[in-house]
DNA sequence: CATACCATTTAGTATAACTATGTATTATTA
DNA sequence: TAATAATACATAGTTATACTAAATGGTATG
């Protein structure tokens, strides 16, 4: 485990809903669409998980299909992920504005 | 638990590394001052637990002191304290940006 | 036909924050 | 002075999340 992890927990489930929201879309492609992102160290099987427990919660909607000839399990935003998405964010603003100042005021102490 | 306790995981730590890094203090004290910083839900409990980790890591250095007629355990980062400080630093860095990186590309999709 | 890629599932592990409780001392105040 | 609040520390147990690792099966390609 890489030492990132940690600090991922709580936001990983966020970016993977905000991918979601943006078209639906499937495990395995969800898995690039982070690497492409930057999330570098996220295998597949970490996705899947979260898109499990996304699934237990409610706040997506999955269908089986067949496309370019494979069997897919695509994710869907309903209006409960909409609205836990949208939570995310807030929780992140405001999570990232305390950590921002907390490394404003360790800079201050370090420069003068 | 409050729903930005995911969030804080792996980030709590690093913010009590940067309020021993400033001056030498204890737990009590560190508690008061991360309410003070915003981290309202946090109680002495989480941060003595943080405090008893930091230690069993070798990243402080502990000193009971009595100041002000009581009893206290103070704090101060050693080397490897500093060490951990700063890459905790870089990787809040890193991982704010691809956070921020993917919250845009959540605005681009829903204002356009 | 072997290899790589696409696609999903899940049991088990590690870690971190939180809950809840207990202990003990010092300061305040009714 | 007895009760209460505030200061100060410790820790066993709980919950939640990301990760590991292994398994399964289909499709494309050389």
């Amino acid at each position: 485990m890489n030492n990132t992890t940690e600090m991922l927990k709580g936001l990983l489930e966020g970016v993977v809903l905000s991918i979601i929201s943006r078209k639906r879309t499937y495990g395995y492609e969800i898995t690039k669409q982070l690497q492409g992102m930057g999330f570098h160290g996220i295998v597949d099987g970490t996705v899947y998980t979260i898109l499990t427990r996304l699934e237990r919660r409610n706040l997506v909607t999955t269908k089986r299909c067949i496309e370019d000839n494979v069997v897919r399990k695509y994710y869907a935003l309903n209006k409960a992920g909409q609205n836990e998405l949208k939570a995310f964010w807030q929780r992140w603003e405001h999570v990232s504005e305390l950590l921002n100042n907390a490394k404003e005021q360790n800079n201050d102490k370090n420069h003068q």
